[in-house]
RNA sequence: GCCGUCGUAGCUUAGCGGUAAAGCACGUCAUUGGUAAUGACGAGACCAAGGGUUCGAUCCCCUUCGACGGCUCCA
């Protein structure tokens, strides 16, 4: 058998024998479903009294105890009519049941010990024997949707975490915890990154002088990739008349995420949620020759949107987001052109910091074609440019079927971090609905009006978020060039600091980031201190400095750098920060 | 939004019916100084906010706000 395949058989066994335990503990439960998942499995419930955190022990006891007689599952086909006469008080499973009819599939039940449910197989062949000791752990309880749709009825589920050895188990906990050290939440705090107050809000977080610099340093760094192709910077309001997207489809597909403004004359305004419209009356402020095209205009702004408050989560999701934007309006000849110049951005941006990165071509799904602007025709001919993109780049996407955007198919860039995870990050999207919309276009070579397409490209996509993943991806240790702090100087005793005070000037005019940790504390202290904030260099400056005239660096990886002099330090420190090490 | 857990000084936490405690951080002073020193003194919290029960509430109940984990894995 395959090894993923009775990881899953194990889970599931699992998922049989969580709900066997949950129903004899509480024999008025009604179980609904449970998967493997992975990490383990779940399982829904509706209790008829709540349970917690602090009944998982209990549980996971009495799953232990009905372990021992679970040699075999048995499987026994059904008739609807049975089924549901043994599901009788159950009307989840009878849903299940007559979906499962209404497919034209065989209903099969399963038993192991005492407990049968309804299922379509995949078991241990003797879960008693094949359930090693210590190999699962139910995990925490949590609220599901049935269905996973909130207009139905909240069930409870429980999660447990299962692998095929104890030692894989902890293994996998302990993963989890490391991942938990790094979490941007706390290093965000840390490190004086970003704050939020309750006064101004959830989900919007506001930013220290530190986290400041770090998110003007990204999106320089963004600029100047993006400059070398042409884009120009443009600015615009946060907030427009209703009309605007009233014109672009936005006030239908965004009006419940969409923070309305009402004027004292009894005018509608709405924070803006994207960019896109704005700029376009900035292409729309006069009329274009072919010649002039295309126009790149890039803008790094915040968007609002309401987001809903369970949603929201540190960096995460928020309810202010700063999108380093940018839209290039073009002939479809160019778009191909355009297009190609963006993924360069983006790969160039995501290598400085070690990511590797997977592309998702999303289009329009066809059976949904209410879902989108403009005619399938159209779709099908801008998916077409996306695709000889792929080929000629000759990288295998995944497959975006029906995650298009509302106005145009895209491609989604996700990141793979230092812990294996997946983010998406950066999007370019075509986009031939709103030119459309706004009828923008320009005069083509004979003199006729041409319509154009637009191309929307984020490289981070948004700051608050790509920053929340460099810093886990990272655990705080951002490269040299983006450290608020990068290097700390150290003097001995408080006879050093004048020796402090010049090397600080140094740095300072080659535009170094150096940081004088006083006196005030011991030695051992400053030094753990300025370590602690995750600075690259700490050089410590005593008698043993002021009279060779050379220093002494502790980097940062815990390695040791002596009798360096200044200079060539400066010297390396400044190329390092130039190849964005 | 919904379900669960939670909200005590800047941070981490203790206390849990009789108006609050510790460590770190902070301030002053002293003694120190090569990898998280020591001592003394000091300042800092109407225990998230509002309402209720009670002779009395940080502790019990309700509401609101905020944080965290879930809510796309289908019998």
């Amino acid at each position: 058998m395959e090894q993923k395949e009775k990881l899953h058989n194990l889970r599931h066994s699992l998922a049989h024998l969580l709900a066997a335990g949950v129903l004899e503990l509480y024999p008025d439960t009604k179980n609904t479903i449970g998967p493997s998942i992975e990490d383990g499995f779940y399982y829904d419930f509706e209790f008829t009294s709540p349970i917690s955190d602090k009944d998982l022990p209990k549980i996971e006891k009495k799953m232990r105890e009905i372990l021992k007689s679970w040699r075999a599952f048995e499987s026994i086909e059904k008739t609807a009519k049975e089924a549901k006469e043994h599901f009788d008080k159950n009307e989840y499973k009878k849903e299940l049941i007559d979906e499962i009819v209404g497919k034209g599939e065989k209903i099969t039940f399963y038993t192991c010990g005492k407990f049968t449910d309804l299922c379509r197989g995949g078991h241990l062949e003797n879960p008693k024997e094949e359930i090693a000791d210590g190999s699962f752990k139910l995990d925490r309880v949590a609220g599901a949707y049935w269905r996973g749709d909130e207009k139905n009825k909240m069930l409870t589920r429980i999660y447990g975490l299962a692998f095929e050895t104890k030692e894989e188990l902890e293994k996998y906990i302990a993963q989890k915890e490391e991942a938990k050290k790094r979490d941007h939440k706390k290093l965000g705090k840390d490190l004086d990154l970003f704050t939020f107050s309750e006064l101004v809000g959830s989900g919007l977080p506001l930013w220290t002088p530190k986290g400041t610099l770090v998110r003007n340093l990204l999106d320089d760094y963004v600029w100047e990739l993006r400059k070398k192709f042409g884009y120009e910077k443009v600015e615009i309001p946060h907030i427009t008349k209703k009309d605007l997207y009233l014109t672009s489809g936005h006030w239908d597909k965004f009006k419940d995420d969409l923070f309305r403004i009402n004027t004292r004359e009894g005018h509608e305004f709405a924070m803006k949620p994207m960019n896109c419209p704005h700029h376009t009356q900035i292409y729309a402020r006069r009329a274009w020759s072919y010649k002039e095209l295309p126009q790149r205009y890039a803008n790094t702004t915040m968007v609002y949107r309401d987001e809903q408050s369970g949603e929201l989560s540190g960096l995460s999701r928020v309810r202010s987001i700063t999108q380093d934007d940018a839209h290039v309006f073009c002939r479809m000849g160019q778009a191909k052109e355009e297009f190609l110049k963006i993924w360069d951005i983006v790969h160039s941006f995501y290598e400085v910091f070690g990511f590797s990165l997977q592309v998702r071509f999303s289009t329009h799904d066809p059976a949904h074609m209410e879902k989108y602007l403009g005619e399938e025709a159209r779709w099908q001919q801008v998916e077409s440019i996306l695709k000889e993109i792929l080929d000629e780049k000759k990288v295998k996407a995944i497959d975006g079927l029906g995650e298009a955007a509302f106005y145009g198919p895209k491609l989604d860039f996700m990141a793979v971090d230092s812990l294996g995870r997946e983010w998406q990050v950066a999007t370019i999207q075509l986009d031939m609905n709103m030119p459309e919309s706004f009828d923008l276009s320009c005069t083509n070579e004979k003199g006729v009006k041409e319509r154009i397409v637009m191309l929307h490209a984020a490289i981070m996509g948004s700051i608050e978020r790509f920053l929340s993943i460099l810093i886990e991806h990272t655990a705080g240790n951002f490269p040299t060039w983006l450290s608020p702090t990068q290097v700390a100087i150290i003097p001995v005793r408080e006879n050093h600091e004048d020796e402090a005070k010049k090397l600080f000037e140094t740095f300072k005019q080659s535009s170094i980031r150096a940081e004088i940790f006083s006196a005030d504390d011991s030695l051992g202290k400053r030094i753990h201190n300025a370590k602690d904030m995750k600075t690259p260099y700490v050089i410590v400056l005593g008698d043993k400095e002021v009279t060779s005239g050379n220093l002494t660096i502790e980097n940062r990886d815990g390695t040791k750098t002596e009798n360096i002099s200044a200079e060539e330090f400066l010297e390396k420190l400044k190329k390092e920060i130039e190849e964005k090490k």
